[in-house]
Order: C-alpha cells, then structure tokens, then sequence
RNA sequence: GGGUCGUUAACUCAGAGGUAGAGUGCUUCCUUGACGCGGAAGAAGCCACAAGUUCGAAUCUUGUACGACCCACCA
C-alpha cells in the first residue's frame, strides 16, 4: 500500500505538533551546535511578565524570532534562542495583593518575608504555566537556558551594576520631584505615567498683595494645591506685573506669606500670566522653587490625601475632596473670580490607571546624560540598527531628551537596594556583598535600604545577565553581543532604549546589532486589544481549534514591518484552509510514490513542466532568503503560500496527473515521482521555520528522512536549475490552457465534452513547443483532438476564438455556437484592443519618450504594439466570417 | 504643540517609477482517482484630494483632509 493512503484527508494539528515538540526537545535540538567554526546566531527572548498568560502580541513576538532561529539553525549557525520570564514589580506585586484581599488579609498581615514567599508560589506556577504556553507555540528556544530576572545570576548582575554606577557617581539619592501612585504606593518613573485628556476646569484665584488693595489673580487646575503654595511667578518682562516683583502675596485660607518673583518658565498668555508656584506637587514648580530658593511644602500623603500641612480644616480630606472643600471656602472669602472649562492632560499610572500626584520624594535616581551619549552614538554610527529604519528617530528623540531615571520602588518584590545605613554614624555603604559591620566605625547595627528596583533596571542587563556575565562566561563570549533582539514598539523606551545603555555602559559593547521591531496585535475592529474592553483572544484558544502553525502563520502573512496587525478569525479559518491544501498535496505525493527511487535526470533531459516548477523553486529558495535576511517575513509568507497553491498545487500536481496514472513510459514515471518528491521535500525545508509542526510530520513520511526536518539544511538555489526559457513557455501553455477553459465556461461547455481545438502560431518555435507538449492542454483544458499548425487555408465558420499575442484559439462548434453572442463578445475585445493600441501608439509617437525612456521600455511597448496589431487583425477577420454569413 | 503611520476592489490587507494584486465575500459551473478546509471561469478599483518632479506617478516631493498611534511641564 502507498505511503499516503492511510493518512486522513483532513489535517489534524492536535495529533502532531504535541509529538513533534516533545521529540525536538528531547533530541536537544534547540540547543546551539557548539560549532564554534560557525558563525553565532543569538537572540535573548524579551522575558514575559509571570503576571498570568500569554496573549497574542507575545505569540506575535515569539513566532517572529522562533522564524529567526529556526531559519539560522538551519543555515548551519550555531544559534541560541535564550527564553525566560521577569519579575514584573508591580504588576505581580498587585496581582498577589489582589489574591490575598480575596482572603481578607493584605501583605502587612502577613509581613514582608511571608508575603514574598506567597509571590514565589505564585511566580512558579504562572512561570511555567508561560514555559507551557511557549512550547505549545512551538518556540525551538534552549530551555536549558532558561533565566528568570530574579534568579542568582540575574540578581548577582544588578548588584554589580548598581554598585558600579553608584561608585561611578550615576546613581545618587535625593529629595526630588518624582511620579507617585497613591494606589500602588511607590514612586514610578515618568514613562510610567500615561497622559490623557480630561475635561477639567481653570479657576481663577485672587491673591491678595501683602501691605495693599490689590490683587493678584492666578489661574490654576488644581485648587488645592494652593494650600502648599510658597510663591507667585510672573513673566520677566510682563509689564502688568513688574511693579509687583520682589512684593509679596498672603496666602488665601492659609495666611502664608510668600514672594512674587519673576521666571522665564511663565507663558504670560496663558491665563492670567501669573503662577501660584507649588514646589512640591509640580514639577516645573519644582524647577522654580530650587531657582528662586522656595520653600517646599507637601501637603499630602502617600495614599493621596491632605496631611497636617495643609492645614487642620483639610488634613485627612481626599485630594478631590480637599478641592471642592477649597473651592468653597475660597468663594466663600471672595477670592475665586471666575471659574472656566478647560481641557488638559492627566498622568495616570500605567499600572493602574489612577491619577499619579507628583511629590517630592526621597528617592534613587541614575543620571541619565553620560550614559545617553554613548547610546546614542552608537546608533547614529550604525552599529545598532533598527528595522525598520524609521524607529531610529523616535529613540535618538527620546535620548536626547531623556530625564534622570528614577529606579527605587516603594515594593517588596524586586532587587532589594544594595544599599545600607549606619545606625550608629549614619554611614551609607553601597556593597557587592551584604555588610557586617559599619566600614567607619565597626558598629553592626545597619540598616539595608527598604526599597527595591524598578524591574526594568533588571530587565535592562538581560542580554548579558541572562548569558552570565558579570563572569566571564563561555556563552558571554559565544553568543554576546546578541544578533538582533525583536520586540513590540510599545517597549523601545522602557526597555530596548535601556538595555543599549546599560550593555555599553557595562560590557563596553552594544547588547545587540539589530532591533526588530514589530506592531501591535489589534481586534477585528483596529483597536488596541485590553482587558477593559474585554476584546482580547486567547492565543491557546487559537492553537486549540486550529493548530499553532496556523496562528503563526496567519499572524505574519501579508504583514507589513513594523505595522500592526488585525485579528480576524477569517484569516485564521483561511490559513487553516491552507494547512489542510498543504496537507493533501503531501498527501498526493505520498500517495504516488509506490516504485520510488531516486533519479538525477539532467535538467535539459526534463520535460517542460519539471524545468518549469524546478526553476520556480529555485526562484522561491533565492526570494524567501532574501526577504528573511530584510526582515520581510510577512512577504516571505505571502510567496510561500502562492507559490505551495497556485503553482505547485493549481499547476504542476494537476500536470503531473497522468504521468503518474497512465505514464508514457515508466521513465518518466519515476521522473515526475523525483520531481514531486523533491518539490515537495524543499518546499517544507523553506516553510518550516514558519510552519514548523506540519512540516515536520510531512517530512517524516518521506522517502530518505534524516532525523528531523528542523535539522536540515537550509536550501541553497541551483543556478543550473533554472531553466529561464521553460518559465516564458510554460506562461505560454498557461496562456493556452486558460483561454480555453474560458471558452469553455462562457459556452456552458460541460466537463464531459471533450472538446476540439485548432491553434495557429505564426511562429514555428511556438507551434513545435504546442506539439511537443499538447498533452498539457489535452489534460488540463479537456480537449479531445487538438490541431497545432502555422497557418490554415481558412479559419472555421461555426467556431469560438481567442486571439493570444502569440497564437489564435479556434473551438469549432457546429450547431451550437450563437453568432449573435460571439459577435457581441469579439466586438466587446476590439473595443479593449483598440483603447490598449490607442495608448501603445500615443506612446511610441512621443518624441521625448523614445528619446528618454530605456531601450528595454520601448522594446517592451514595440511588441507590445505589434502583438495588439495581430490579435486586431484577427479579430477583425473574425468578425468578417461572422458578418458574412 | 511636535512626530510617526495609514488612506488601493464590498471587507481585511499586500505591492510598487513603466498595462492594478491576494484572501474573504459575490456570480456561474464542476461528486474529474490529494484536498468541497476543494477545482474552473468571472464581475468588481480615477490606488483619499491638490500641486510639483519625470518621457511616464498609485508608486518620488510638497501641501490638504480624514483616521490611528507616540511624545510634550503651558499652570
């Protein structure tokens, strides 16, 4: 029995690609070669959040670089796809608050350590729950190496590079203006903050000039910021208030009496061109105030409410209650003028959306400047690219403006700081190891600092932490500097723009050479896919119904670099289709291949159709490498898929047909077998990096397997292969089969009717090709007896046409044909004609045209002009046969 | 206020200085020995608008409109 037959005509996923995966993974597969003759080929894996699950932007993300890796192994690289998961801060941090609220506890009942081992259950069971997720996608990623933010390694790694810096004078610690979340509780950095439009209003405030009558109005939107006022600002040269610089104002419902000044900072449009300066809850307030020496006042708490500061009326009171509180009583003095709607920009916090108060805080911060420059440069030069291009500006644009980082976090889950302080003498000791004793005077009560790091101080030495630096490894020196690392746009700033300051900054090389960046994953309807819209798609339950193959695929195909990219089930339901065409044309093969054994016939010694798809596939091996090598893989795709159906499938398996059932000779039996079967073999080679699972249990059932598909060697393309002239005839006999099949259905002529065909080319190679390969046209156009001359004496009556460039159609139908109708149809293409050598003629009666346009043009539109002429002058006698009748 | 991307067939999207492409949908036909998750044939587009560059523009330039996103300290 034949290879293929007891294989099911519908393609299941589930039955492969578990099996597959299993088998890769044990044969160690993913692992580098350790060829170290070989070029390296590394890419770190941008760690998922242990927050919860996958979803499509990182099924998006890993099948990008699964392609990658899979496409450089298979070149012969020695190549390490490196997986892990982050820590992810405040995100798990809340995630395991919410879990214990459900308990009714919160983490103070249970204390700091037992709250952090709670966090660790949980990071063991979402981690490999993600681990899980991975594989079913079908990642090749060396699980051996699989590194979390927080294991020793990685934790070892931000102790040094904290240490460094600190010892270098970048990390310093100081009452600064930062970004508070009065949910979460700690300070956040300011690309944690996330603006959005609000409506809100402008009050305008009275002030009261100390020792005077007058006033002085202020316009604010934030009201009860006033109570922590401690000065007015105006414009240098706003000549409405030079006379009251260097005066003072009493503070309504305060009584504080504090100075006006003048700043440039004042936009004397805007309102009432006069500032009340909050030094402490704004921060260009806070500018002013370290200028013009102002004291600083924080009214409120950490949750966000009015502290002893603000006075007894209001402490204790919400931040919007304190508003509306102050509103009144500052009505009630006669001191709001006027109150105005106004639109203005909000900072929420990224991770949960409430409204962040800026504060002064004691907190760390990295300086940003020196390690920026470097970073800079070393994209400006080239050394780092990104692709596509046009993302280099939106990171040069945001280095050059780039602000100190603030990196403490008022959490306890996270790289605690490396920080400790005297008890005794107030010593700070910023230490590679834990401290026992004060270094200036040997007391032993020290004291760590509380706070831990932002996760993205972490997250930014992955691409060294992870290969075990600060040792110097092997994999440091194999793998380091990565090749390309591939991620979403949403994460340049937080974590790409980072990681290339940190790897030059610490490794004194750039962390990779290449950064791809992909779009977002969008719902059917464009729009971003979040939890509070509940439009999101579970990636596992696309695997389930259709297989990972086809929800790799179907992300990809047709997608543009760098664009986002649509969900839709159609697309899906289409790729699927797709899986299953792939499926039963292997099934064909296998089918057929009883008697198999292999045969190298020369290429001339071919028929057409086997130099043709040889020839094509050579082309495809040539195209699908080139557009991997640009990041094109979208496109990439989108040729397989033509290629796999139109041409493969549509053409060359339906040519292939009788010369397996009723072959000619068994030669060519075997011949067509060798072709189909290679066809078919390097085929799945170029499609298995983006399908990996499908092709790898067809390639299983083919005669003369190795081990396993994803250990093949990349194809290479044949010069020798490509057979140019075979590709123009085969257009030809394409040409020819499609006319006929379009007679046949404008004429309702059925499948059964075997139908006659003469052909007429003026030229003789066209007319020796058409004899030589009528077979072609007999099968696949249905024709019973087809005549191929240069010339007959007199075309035939009763009969339909089409008139090629290079040939004319006759299908003689005695009887049935309706005159009527096809002299309405050849005038309808007389009509087309005449309008396509109306253009040609325009065109080659332009002067500056032929003087200008390259030769090869005007050669193109010459014979195009001629070939128009001779379908004319065919269709013109056509129609005379038929109106002489 | 800056910036990026998009605007191509009914829908979703590719493409690209030299006669407009795919998938889905639509119309007609086909139980042809891989596949109806299939095959064949078709209808369907002034490639957003305007000016410019060019022998030639859907493609390049500059504007305009609309949409999406990013950045930004106008209280």
């Amino acid at each position: 029995m034949a290879i293929g037959s007891n294989l099911a005509s519908v393609y299941d996923p589930a039955q492969v690609e578990g099996k597959w995966y299993d088998y890769w993974k044990q044969q160690n597969y993913f692992l580098p070669s350790g060829d170290l003759s070989q070029p390296h080929y590394s890419i770190v894996m941008p760690p998922p959040n242990v927050t919860g699950q996958l979803h499509l932007g990182h099924a998006l993300d890993n099948t990008l670089q699964d392609i990658l890796t899979r496409w450089r192994r298979m070149q012969g690289y020695n190549t390490l796809w490196l997986p892990g998961t982050d820590h992810a801060g405040i995100a798990t941090q809340a995630r395991v608050e919410e879990s214990l609220a459900a308990e009714g506890l919160s983490k103070y009942d249970l204390g700091r350590e037992k709250f952090l081992e709670r966090i660790w259950e949980w990071k063991r069971l979402y981690g490999d729950r993600i681990t899980q997720q991975l594989s079913l996608l079908g990642s090749s990623c060396d699980w051996s190496r699989e590194r979390f933010t927080m294991d020793e390694g990685c934790s070892r790694a931000v102790r040094e590079v904290f240490v460094r810096l600190y010892e270098k004078g970048l990390i310093y610690r100081g009452d600064y203006i930062i970004n508070w979340c009065p949910r979460c509780h700690t300070a956040i950095s300011d690309i944690e903050v996330e603006h959005a439009d609000s409506d809100g209003h402008l009050w305008h405030l009275k002030y009261p000039i100390q020792d005077s009558d007058e006033f002085l109005v202020v316009a604010t939107t934030r009201p009860e910021t006033m109570l922590g006022d401690t000065g007015v600002a105006v414009h240098p040269d706003d000549e409405r208030y030079t006379h009251l610089v260097g005066k003072y104002v009493v503070l309504p419902l305060v009584g504080r009496i504090i100075p006006i000044f003048a700043d440039a900072y004042v936009d004397r449009e805007f309102g009432t061109g006069a500032v009340k300066v909050t030094p402490a809850h704004d921060p260009n307030d806070f500018e002013m105030g370290l200028r013009h020496n102002l004291e600083s006042v924080n009214v409120m708490s950490p949750d966000a409410r009015m502290n002893e500061n603000a006075g007894a009326a209001y402490a204790g009171l919400d931040r919007y209650e304190a508003r509306l509180q102050v509103i009144k009583d500052l009505e009630a003095g006669g001191y709001l003028l006027k109150t105005e709607d106004h639109q203005h920009a909000l900072g929420h916090c990224q991770r949960c959306d409430t409204v962040v108060e800026p504060m002064v805080s004691l907190q760390w911060f990295v300086k940003m400047k020196p390690l920026a420059e470097p970073a800079i440069e070393k994209v400006v030069n080239g050394e780092i690219k990104f692709i596509p291009e046009r993302f280099t500006r939106v990171y040069i644009n945001w280095m050059e403006n780039i602000r100190d980082w603030c990196i403490s976090r008022q959490l306890w889950w996270g790289h605690r700081i490396p920080v400790w302080y005297c008890q005794d003498c107030g010593e700070i000791i910023c230490s590679r190891e834990d401290p026992t004793v004060c270094p200036s005077c040997a007391s032993s009560q020290l004291q760590q600092d509380e706070d831990v790091l932002d996760t993205w101080f972490s997250s930014a030495l992955w691409p060294f932490s992870t290969l075990g630096w600060p040792d110097d490894t092997d994999d440091m020196r194999t793998f380091y500097p990565t090749s390309v690392l591939v991620t979403g746009r949403d994460i340049i700033f937080f974590w790409v723009a980072r990681m290339i300051f940190s790897g030059i900054e610490n490794t004194g090389q750039v962390p990779f050479r290449e950064v791809n960046i992909h779009g977002l994953i969008l719902d059917a309807l464009g729009r971003k896919m979040s939890k509070s819209l509940g439009n999101g798609v579970d990636p596992l339950e696309v695997i389930e119904k259709y297989g990972a193959d086809t929800l790799r695929f179907s992300m990809i195909t047709g997608v543009t670099p760098g664009n986002d990219v649509r969900f839709q089930w159609d697309k899906v339901e289409n790729t699927r289709n797709f899986a299953n065409k792939i499926w039963n044309a292997a099934r064909f093969v296998l089918m057929n291949l009883e008697g198999y054994t292999p045969v190298d016939a020369a290429p001339e010694e071919l028929p057409l159709a086997d130099r043709w798809i040889l020839g094509r596939l050579q082309q495809k091996i040539t195209e699908i490498t080139e557009l991997l090598e640009a990041y094109e893989l979208g496109e990439a795709a989108r040729r397989m898929y033509d290629f796999i159906w139109d041409e493969f499938c549509d053409w060359y398996i339906e040519l292939s047909k009788p010369r397996l059932f009723n072959p000619s000779n068994s030669r060519d039996r075997v011949v067509v077998q060798n072709v189909l079967n290679t066809v078919l073999t390097e085929t799945m080679k170029l499609l298995h990096p983006f399908m990996p699972f499908i092709t790898e249990e067809i390639y299983q059932y083919l005669p003369g397997h190795g081990p396993a598909l994803m250990v093949e060697r990349w194809p290479q393309a044949a010069p020798d292969r490509l057979d140019p002239r075979s590709l123009e005839q085969m257009q030809m006999v394409m040409a020819v089969i499609r006319a006929i099949r379009n007679i046949r259905a404008e004429f309702n002529l059925s499948h059964g009717t075997a139908i006659k065909v003469i052909m007429t080319a003026p030229d003789p190679d066209v007319v020796g090709l058409f004899q030589a390969n009528g077979a072609y046209v007999r099968d696949l156009a249905r024709v019973g007896d087809l005549t191929v001359v240069e010339k007959i004496e007199k075309t035939p009556r009763q009969a339909v046409s089409a008139l090629l460039s290079f040939a004319q159609i006759y299908v003689p139908l005695e009887g049935v044909i309706d005159v009527g109708k096809e002299v309405s149809r050849l005038e309808k293409e007389l009509k087309n004609i005449d309008q396509e050598i109306a253009k040609t003629e325009a065109k080659l009666k332009n002067e500056k045209f032929l003087a200008k346009a390259p030769p090869e043009v005007i050669t193109k539109e010459r014979s195009r002009a001629d070939e128009a002429g001779t379908r004319r002058e065919g269709l013109l006698q056509r129609l005379q046969i038929f109106k002489a009748q």
